[in-house]
DNA sequence: TCTATTATTTCGGTGTACCTAAACTTTGAA
DNA sequence: TTCAAAGTTTAGGTACACCGAAATAATAGA
């Protein structure tokens, strides 16, 4: 029923296994958890154990892992955390962008709440971090926006730039210096294809360095967000039971 | 020789054995640190022997623990942590006296140096801390200002509150309320008697709510910067083997 | 100087979060 | 339908930072 003293192991598995499922539905394995957090199979095994105790996640042994609502709670408020750091990191500390993942994992583990929302008041209650990741309010809800990952458009899908993934800095210093970051326009140009990449252009005068080649690995890690249509936000409700499912454009 | 993942327990007790030998002479024992770190002795006993294996305190069983050059470089960054977050949380992002040093106690532990000289370079390298504390320098060195304890002084002895320590909330809150700050003018009246209290008077307009009684505890928390003849800072190297000595008013 | 008190250390044991290796399920290819 | 490969759990073990109780050393008073 209670999970006390909020250790930070726990914090991180949690958190590990909503992320896994922000952006697409299938639950988490033993396996993918452990690779993820970067401990062993077993130790996975005996902390979900402790998380089912503790009423943070639904597991049968041999399958995958759930969130209960209780976890997903949880796991909200450590996202909000390390979004928020990130964003006061960069906004009231000159961090570059590539610098706050490190910082902001440490210390969403050490800081109060009373100092999350002193933060998150201070920059006028952000929705958004530098990556264009949603930040959850307090109270667990998310902001979302129609979004794709490039590498699952078809050519000539126009839009920008929602959202880049934050776990490689060598990528976020690429992107930066090729022209991409959270609000470029991009136009898809060629189909990707495991391998052999995907071309896009800039259609914005100011990105114009001409069409570019970006390696499915990085199309992978680039959501964009269509122009039009769905301009931004549809808001859902995340505090209960209900997980969250990504917008899905039905064009 | 090498003291690698800094662990946070070994903070702690480093900057617990400094933090005593800060305003006086006589080394910390063994069961002084248990009392201050909240630990049993037998704790104490096996963690000294850890610290000494890693050069960081010299010790002989039955003896009180010194801090090594090592010891001493580690526990001065952890001060100029503490000190750079307490001031920090209170000038940017509004928290008041009283409730910043829990939660610096746990940042001091997180962040990584490149936070902590953002944030000095943010608030202007500061000298002193919220409590008038002085903040160690990114080389360990403090700025050392002339002061006494409130209740080793004479009737008479005039000068600036200089330092209040900052371990009890509930003082601080208390101080404020009867108008007492770091910077506030007093004048020593009645010499302090263990039980009985000190007098004291406030001499500018601004304070000015007649003399006041203090309870000796109370005096124990505060420092006087004498005014005139020695007006601010010696200062004193401290990164290498050398101790620091609190100024000596030889008057 | 001897003993009683106090201070400190040693000893055996706890919980947490890891590990490797072995045992066990599940799955999918033949 | 069977069985080997892949995925998962169990078993046994480590390091860390604690604990209380027992043993030992220091100290101070008679």
């Amino acid at each position: 029923m209670k999970h006390s003293p909020n250790s930070s192991s726990i914090e991180d598995y949690v958190k590990v296994i909503y992320a896994y499922t922000e952006w697409q539905d299938k639950p988490i394995t033993s396996s993918a958890l452990a690779t993820r957090l970067g401990v062993a199979n077993s130790s996975v095994s005996e902390m979900v154990r402790k998380l089912k105790d503790q009423g943070l996640v639904d597991h049968e042994p041999y399958s995958p892992i759930h969130l209960t609502a209780e976890g997903l709670t949880l796991a909200l408020a450590m996202v909000r955390r390390h979004r928020l750091l990130e964003t006061y990191l960069v906004r009231e500390l000159g961090y570059s962008w590539d610098e706050v993942h490190d910082e902001a994992e440490q210390l969403e583990h050490a800081v109060s709440d009373h100092f999350i929302e002193r933060m998150s008041a201070k920059l006028g209650h952000p929705s958004r971090d530098p990556h264009g990741d949603p930040i959850p309010d307090a109270q667990g809800r998310i902001t979302m926006v129609p979004s794709h990952r490039l590498d699952e458009l078809d050519p000539g899908h126009t839009g920008r730039i929602s959202r880049i993934s934050d776990h490689d800095p060598a990528l976020l210093r690429h992107l930066e210096a090729i022209g991409i970051g959270v609000d470029t326009r991009l136009t898809v140009l060629g189909q990707p294809r495991f391998g052999a990449g995907l071309q896009i252009a800039f259609p914005d005068a100011t990105n114009d360095v001409g069409p570019l080649t970006l390696s499915d690995e990085v199309a992978a890690s680039l959501w964009l967000a269509s122009e039009g249509a769905h301009p931004d936000c549809s808001v859902q409700e995340l505090t209960g039971g209900s997980l969250m499912t990504p917008y899905s454009d039905a064009q």
